[in-house]
DNA sequence: ACTGCTTTTTTCAAGCTCTGAAATATTGAT
DNA sequence: ATCAATATTTCAGAGCTTGAAAAAAGCAGT
C-alpha cells in the first residue's frame, strides 16, 4: 500500500528519532538505560548520543553513582538548542508565547482582535508582530519553528488554508500570508486540535495513547488521539464532535442543522436553557461568569439544578458516542466551560455515560478533567515544531 | 514515543514488503514498473524479486515489447504460492470459504447454527470441520492463514476473546479454542471490519485511505478505515456507530440505552416503526423479505413511503455524524438491509446527510452503496492473512 | 547470418548502519 | 597501588541500498 521505499539512512533517522524522543519524554537518561529502553546496543546508543551531542541537540548533565564501578552521565535535550514559538488565534486576541525545547515559557505577548470578525491581515500582521517580539525578548538560540492554533479548521496544504466561522473567514491562506513575513518553519492546526496535544504531552492525556479531548466553551469541539497522534481525516477536520446530531430533529443549532451537541452543552445553548426555564436570563455579566454563576446556584436554586442536571444526561450521550466509536483509553473533559461544569458535574456526567455506552468500552475508558486549562493553546501549537523535531531530528543544520 | 529500534534487517523487511504488495494490487508488473513505481533502484528491484521468486511467492509471467530494445518480463504474485481460509460466524449459519493468494475462491462450506444462541464449543467444532473440509477440496498450496470474522466484538488477544450479545457469547475465548485443532496462523475480528475490509481491497472502497463501510443489517455496526487500515481504538471495539446516541431519549434498543441510531433504522427497527404507523406488520416471511416489500410497496402505500422517508432522515444523520468525526473520502453503505434500503433511499439519505454535516467535510465525502453484498465476511476474513503476509512477507517457509 | 541499436536486468564496488565482543575508562574499595 | 565493578567506546563483521557499468535480449537492416 505504503509505496515508499526504505534505505538505510532511514535506520538512522528513525533511530535518532527513537532516541531522542526517549530522552525528551524521560529524561534524564544515561546511555546505558536509553540501550535498555530503546533496544538499541550500547555502540549504537553511543554513536548516536555522540551525534546529538555534537550537533547540539543533546546535552550531557552530570553522572550518578553505579554501585562501585564508573558512574552514569546523564543525557538531557538541550534546552538552549532553540526556542520554539506557539501562536493562540482565539475568538477575542492574538496570544504569541516562545518556550525552550523543553517547554518552560519564556515570553509572551498579547493582542486584543479589534473586531469579532476581524480581517485576516491585520490578525497575520500581529501574529508576525508577535513573534518578533517574543524573539526579541527573553531566551536564546535560533527559533526552531512557529506552531500556530486557530479556532477553526484548518485545511493542511500547502498552503494551509483556515476556515473558520466564528471569524469570518474562508479559505483564509494564513501559511501564504505568515510566508511574507518569515523564513521559519510554521505548522497550523485547529486550536482544539493543539489543546489536546498539549494535554497529551503535559496534562490528563500522558501516558495514553488513545484519548479524545472533549472541549466545551461557548462551542464544543473534541480532539481525537489515536495511536499518539491526533486523528485528522482526509482533509483535516475530523473530530466535530460539536456539531454531532444528539437530539434528532432538535434545537437548531448555528451551523445550520438542529439537534447538534452544540446547541445543548456549549455554554451559550447552556445559558439559553437556562433562560428559557427560568424565564429570565441567568446572572453574569459575560458567558463565563454566568456559567460560574448558574453551578454555584444549583445548590439553592432548582431550575439552575434541572438544567445542570439536563446538561449531564445530554453531555454524558455525547462522550457516551465518543465511547462507542472510538473506544479509547480516556476522555479529558476541557474548555473553560467544560472545567466549570465539570468541576461540579463530573461524577453524573460518569454515570449518564455509563448507562448509554456500551459496557466493554467504557469499562476501558476513564473520563477526568482537563490539567491545563484552556490557555494551553499556544503551548500545544508551540508543540508542534517540537514533535516535527522529534520525529526527524536531523535535517536542521547545527545550532 | 514508539521506542522501537530499527535494524539494517527492516530496511529489507519493508522493502519487500512495499513491493509485494505493490504487485499484489497492481499486477502484472515489469521489473521496470516496479521500480519507478516504489522508487527502489533498478538493482534492488532485481535483487528483491529474485528472492521472492525463488521463495515462489512471485512468478515471472510473459512478457511485453519495449519498443525496440529487450522485452519487459512481467512479474505477478504466485496464486498457488498457498491458499487462505475465511471464516463468516454469522447469527444463522457458519459459512468457510478457501481462497488462493489472489482471494480467487476455491471452496466453501455451510453449517447453519442449531440455535440462536449455540455454544461456543460446537461452533469452534464446525469451524474446525470446515476448515479441514475445504483443505481436502479443491486447490494445492499450504494454507497460509485462517481469517474468521465473528458477529460480535473482539478483544484482541492472545488470545483474542469473543464478546457477542446477540450470540450470547461472553469473553469467549475462540482462538484458544481452535487453537486446539489447528496450528495455523488465525486472525480474529469483527465481521463487520472483515467486511469493511473487503470493501476497501475490492469493492467501493477501493482506491481510498479513510473510509466509513457503514452496514445495516437487522443491528447496525460500521469499519472505520484511517490511513489504509481499520481503525480499532484501544480495545479494537471502535466503531460501534450502531449504539451511538441520535434520538436523546428516544426509542428504548437491545443495548439497554435508548435513542441509538440502531432503534431507528435497523431492519428491525424500520419494521417496528412501520407495524406501528400501519397498525400492522409489514407483510413478509421473514425480516429480509419484508424489507424488500416495504420498500417495494411505497410507491402505492402512503404509510411504507412515510417510514421510508423518516429512515432516510435517522440515517442521513447518523451518516452527518460520520462525516463530522471521521471526515472520510467515501461513506459505503452495505449490509443486507442497507443495500435493499439504499436502492430506494440513497438520493433522499445524501441530501439529509448534506443537510446535517458540516459544509466542509462533507464536500470531501462521497456516498454510495457498497458493492460486495453481505456475504463478503468471509472474503473480508481471508484478506487478513494476506495483509499480515504483505507487511511483513519473510517470516515464513519457503512453499 | 551478422551488426548496430535500444531497452531491460543483473552485477558489483562503495558507503551506511547496526551488532556483539573486546577494549578502555572511571570510580570506590582494599 | 591494585582490584573490582560498571559504563562507554571501539571495531571487525554482516546486511542493505545505490549508481554505474556490464550483460542480456530482441528488432531492423544489410
Amino acid at each position: 500500500m505504503d509505496a515508499r521505499r526504505t534505505t538505510v539512512r532511514d535506520v538512522r533517522r528513525r533511530n535518532r528519532s527513537v532516541l531522542l524522543s526517549e530522552l525528551y519524554f524521560h529524561e534524564p537518561l544515561s546511555r546505558q538505560e536509553l540501550s535498555q529502553r530503546t533496544g538499541l546496543s550500547p555502540g549504537t546508543v553511543s554513536n548516536v548520543a555522540g551525534e546529538l551531542i555534537a550537533e547540539g541537540l543533546v546535552v550531557e548533565a552530570g553522572s550518578v553513582d553505579s554501585d562501585g564501578g564508573r558512574p552514569r552521565v546523564l543525557l538531557r535535550v538541550n534546552p538552549g538548542y532553540g526556542r520554539v514559538v506557539g501562536v493562540d488565534v482565539g475568538e477575542t486576541r492574538v496570544r504569541v508565547e516562545s518556550f525552550d525545547l523543553t517547554m518552560a515559557p519564556l515570553a509572551t505577548v498579547d493582542y486584543p482582535l479589534d473586531s469579532p470578525q476581524p480581517r485576516p491581515e491585520p490578525v497575520a500582521a500581529q501574529i508576525l508582530a508577535g513573534l518578533r517580539e517574543v524573539t526579541e525578548q527573553a531566551g536564546t538560540g535560533p527559533v526552531v519553528g512557529v506552531g500556530i492554533g486557530v479556532s477553526g479548521t484548518v485545511e493542511q496544504g500547502p498552503p494551509a488554508r483556515v476556515h473558520a466561522q466564528t471569524l469570518g473567514w474562508d479559505a483564509v491562506p494564513l501559511e501564504r500570508m505568515l510566508r511574507e513575513g518569515t523564513d521559519l518553519p510554521l505548522f497550523i492546526d485547529n486550536g482544539a486540535k493543539t489543546l489536546g496535544q498539549a494535554e497529551m504531552w503535559f496534562g490528563a492525556g500522558r501516558g495514553t495513547r488513545h484519548a479524545v479531548i472533549a472541549l466545551i466553551g461557548s462551542g464544543v469541539g473534541a480532539a481525537v488521539i489515536t495511536n499518539g497522534s491526533t486523528y485528522r481525516g482526509a482533509t483535516s477536520s475530523a473530530g466535530e464532535w460539536g456539531h454531532t446530531t444528539l437530539v434528532y430533529d432538535g434545537r437548531p443549532c448555528r451551523c445550520g442543522s438542529s439537534g447538534c451537541l452544540e446547541a445543548y452543552v456549549g455554554a451559550e445553548a447552556v445559558l439559553d436553557r437556562y433562560r428559557e426555564a427560568a424565564g429570565s436570563p441567568a446572572p453574569g455579566d459575560d458567558e463565563e461568569s454566568a456559567i460560574t454563576e448558574l453551578v454555584a446556584s444549583a445548590d439553592s436554586s432548582p431550575v439552575a439544578a434541572r438544567v445542570l442536571e439536563e446538561t449531564a444526561g445530554y453531555l454524558g450521550a455525547g462522550i457516551a458516542n465518543l465511547v462507542n466509536l472510538f473506544n479509547p483509553e480516556r476522555i479529558v473533559l476541557g474548555g473553560w466551560a467544560g472545567l466549570t461544569l465539570g468541576a461540579r458535574l463530573l461524577p453524573r456526567v460518569r454515570e449518564e455515560t455509563a448507562r448509554r455506552a456500551l459496557r466493554h468500552p467504557y469499562e476501558q475508558t476513564s473520563i477526568e478533567l482537563c490539567r491545563l486549562g484552556p490557555d494551553a493553546v499556544a503551548l500545544g501549537a508551540a508543540t508542534l515544531p517540537v514533535a516535527d523535531l522529534l520525529t526527524d531530528p536531523g535535517v536542521r543544520s547545527p545550532a
